[in-house]
DNA sequence: TTCCATTTTTAGCTTCCACTAATAATATTT
DNA sequence: AAATATTATTAGTGGAAGCTAAAAATGGAA
């Protein structure tokens, strides 16, 4: 019985690894190496290391050169870490006037800190939100996520009316830009212009003063949207 | 330059030697090495080592057999750490409802997680608060405490008022018994009774039932007063 | 099929920070 | 002053988790 199976004591270097495979592997099915690595930003080895210490106390499964797969202890705890994660950001910004920029970071400290207890009380206090400021859907207490359907801004056709649902909350300087333009969670616009060989895609809010904004494809990939009407001609 | 000169890169283990060596510095002149040992709970060698690289980092001076004591740096880190540490309690308490009983385990895990940003948004939520809900002070951002002149229960003489001001927040046992007895940070009493030998005392409330309750030496010693005026004769 | 690029793993080190056992220094008692 | 008790330090170890350099496995291209 390994040093791991301890209570709560689950490092946390563990709890960043568990993390991530979750989110690498509800992306890409399965978590290279390599990919755990970059989004770590530690070298390959030392995954391959933690992957095997993570294995032998039962967290995953390692297919050598092939990837890694959570258990579903590995999934719990994941789901755990991100309702932490997802909860303290909602926290932060509802409560403590964090913008959507720099509430990453902070959560991602505190997650490995704040007891359950603390992030329940948390919960409440906001009448247990479904989402954190990103858009990113809240793991329930047994750890379920159902994300809604979303379409990204790239495919949504010229003359559709969509709401801006969910954006990416790992990039602060992103974030900043995206809140320049205008783009806020919730707001809704109409797609007047798509450029073909993934080039830019143009906007125009429904609301006053009906700003046009142009966005870059690889941008309007990331940004999670829900139709809402096409436009009447 | 070692590896401790990181911004704010202070290592969890640090953080914690600091705040307790400032606190046993205050209460004892000097902070022996077995003293910081039963403190933080580790084997005395431990400390040895981590003195060493302590005092060859500047943050304290270590006199071999004789003790230590934090420099200016080291005593402005301290501070910092406390400061998070109340700010923390005194959040936790006033708006997430803790008790203080509970919320020092939690505290000590956050305060090394915290950013200053996140303890100042606190600090300023809470309307700048003097004092944690143990009624310890809180320093100031630049790092100055300014403690009050308390004295102990167990020397308040008989007949003479006093207002309970300040409690250890070390053993939670021991606060859910002091609330048990009704013995809350503010609450008044006259002092009715004193056996001699470091004998128990006898309080009775002045508030309705103005019930009588009787106290050990040692815990008197810890409960820190202020005398409100002599009951009239 | 053979070769090359990519991906992963092994081997071997390093730092941090704890531990135990043994030793040394200081303080106290006789 | 000698003997004892207390306190602190050295010496050596261990685990967690990172690193680099070198080797090996896999998969795609020639």
């Amino acid at each position: 019985m390994s040093a791991l199976s301890r209570q709560r004591g689950l490092s946390r270097s563990i709890e960043d690894y568990l993390k991530t495979i979750y989110e690498i592997e509800a992306r890409e099915g399965a978590a290279q190496t390599n990919a755990i690595a970059e989004a770590l930003a530690i070298a390959p080895p030392s995954v391959s290391g933690m992957v095997k210490r993570l294995s032998e106390s039962g967290l995953l499964e390692h297919v050598p050169y092939r990837g890694v797969q959570l258990t579903q202890v590995g999934r719990r705890t994941a789901m755990r870490v991100l309702r932490r994660h997802r909860i303290l950001e909602k926290y932060l910004t509802a409560k403590l006037g964090y913008d959507w920029d720099s509430v990453h970071d902070e959560a991602e400290r505190l997650e490995h800190a704040a007891s359950d207890e603390l992030v329940e009380r948390m919960a409440m206090a906001l009448g247990n939100p479904e989402f954190d400021p990103h858009g990113a859907p809240i793991p329930t207490r047994d750890g379920m996520v159902t994300a809604p359907d979303l379409i990204p801004l790239s495919e949504v056709e010229i003359g559709e009316i969509a709401e801006l649902r969910r954006v990416s909350d790992k990039d602060s300087e992103l974030l900043r830009y995206l809140r320049s333009l205008g783009l806020r969670l919730g707001v809704v616009f109409e797609v007047v212009g798509r450029q073909p060989f993934r080039g830019p895609v143009t906007i125009q809010f429904t609301a006053p003063p009906h700003a046009e904004e142009v966005v870059g494809f690889e941008l309007a990939q990331s940004l999670g949207c829900i139709i809402r009407g096409d436009e009447v001609g």
